[in-house]
DNA sequence: TGTATTTCTTATCTTAAGATAACGTTTTCT
DNA sequence: AGAAAACGTTATCTTAAGATAAGAAATACA
């Protein structure tokens, strides 16, 4: 990876929710990590505080709950230039209870948590930081409000088409079956749907 | 409504949100407006940008989505002492795609967008209500991310066995049919759940 | 109080989803 | 290149959910 590159890529997907001058971006560069995962690595797994808020520079991860039987089941996909946390654990300090896994070799940018806690409470961040915050969980709040939606208003059926319709990476990247949990249903199933549609 | 009490009572509930000497809550308090709805009136219907955040201090909301078929699919309840807000619309600025009616006498405690934008830019509140905003759509995050985690992991039955386990004011106080959308299933459906687990 | 409305349950029928297994294909790994 | 693993589809069987209608019980209301 290359942190500089990175560090550029990351302040211009920050922009929507944090505009740094020079010499904020310097203090905010201080406490970045630089992490490279590969292909099958976790991030996170349940059971463990989720210690960093990441931002993906390049690649992708899954996000999956364990069931009691040992199936896992998908609940989320991240991409390049997106955020990436088990936010609640994150938020809450409190064990995860999902994994997050690199689906390909994955670059991250990271702020721990007291990295995060301290530039909130320092003269120089602190208002930008709370600011921030704010839209990133303002703009997840809008997306989480979404797909519970989508679970009471549509069929599988009709979600599936929605996903298609949107034009989302998820479809060209990601294996049918993972999709068809984060779609609230099994494989078998959607591979049903997909017949039912092509006809 | 007895708007001294009110105030008494929302600057209370505020507490894990943020915490305002007596000068910053005298300010806070000149942006409040005391709304009260008559049962199935409503604080926002799909279509209307909503315009303001709300704390519900007596009475209790029910959300909800209109399909193409005229039916109306519950998607939350609100209480009394919980916050209140269409947040999807108020955020984004967009209009919103869910009602919300007052299933009983309420009284609300309103903050307009504008206002919110004001206390945001002042000088003397500005930071406290980032934080603010931040711990409010954090909370909200994990709440609806407990939802999308139900969802997908759990079948209607288990939702419902988890819903009577939590001890939530919803059983005791929601119709039944508002309760089965809620779980994204129908009433009838709910019904057999219920025969079932009789047994 | 009495009527109208809402709410919940039950029954029937239809449709779709889950569980499981088998099979061919593709991908991965060494 | 060859073996192993992962993936997607299909078939069968079972179970549950949706749609619809009818009726009883509870509630609202005028």
């Amino acid at each position: 990876m290359d942190p500089l590159k990175a560090k550029y890529n990351y302040r211009e997907h920050l922009q929507p929710f944090a505009v740094f001058n020079e010499d904020e971006w310097a203090l905010f560069c201080t406490y970045m990590e630089f992490v490279s995962l590969k292909k099958k690595e976790y991030f996170i797994e349940a059971g463990k505080v989720c210690n960093h808020f990441g931002f993906i520079n390049k690649g992708s991860v899954r996000y999956f709950h364990m069931a009691n039987d040992g199936t896992d089941i998908t609940g989320y996909f991240s991409f390049e230039n997106e955020f990436m946390s088990s936010y609640k654990s994150f938020v809450k300090r409190e064990p995860a209870n999902n994994y997050i896994q690199a689906l390909e070799d994955t670059e991250l940018i990271l702020i721990s948590y007291k990295s995060m806690q301290e530039m909130l409470a320092c003269e120089k961040l602190g208002h930008k930081m709370e600011r921030f915050g704010r839209l990133i969980a303002e703009y997840y709040l809008c997306c989480y409000d979404d797909r519970i939606t989508a679970f009471i208003t549509q069929s599988p059926e009709e979600r599936y088409i929605k996903l298609l319709e949107s034009g989302r990476d998820i479809l060209r990247r990601m294996p049918q079956h993972y999709i068809a949990n984060f779609l609230g249903i099994t494989p078998v199933s959607l591979s049903r749907i997909r017949r039912r549609i092509l006809v």
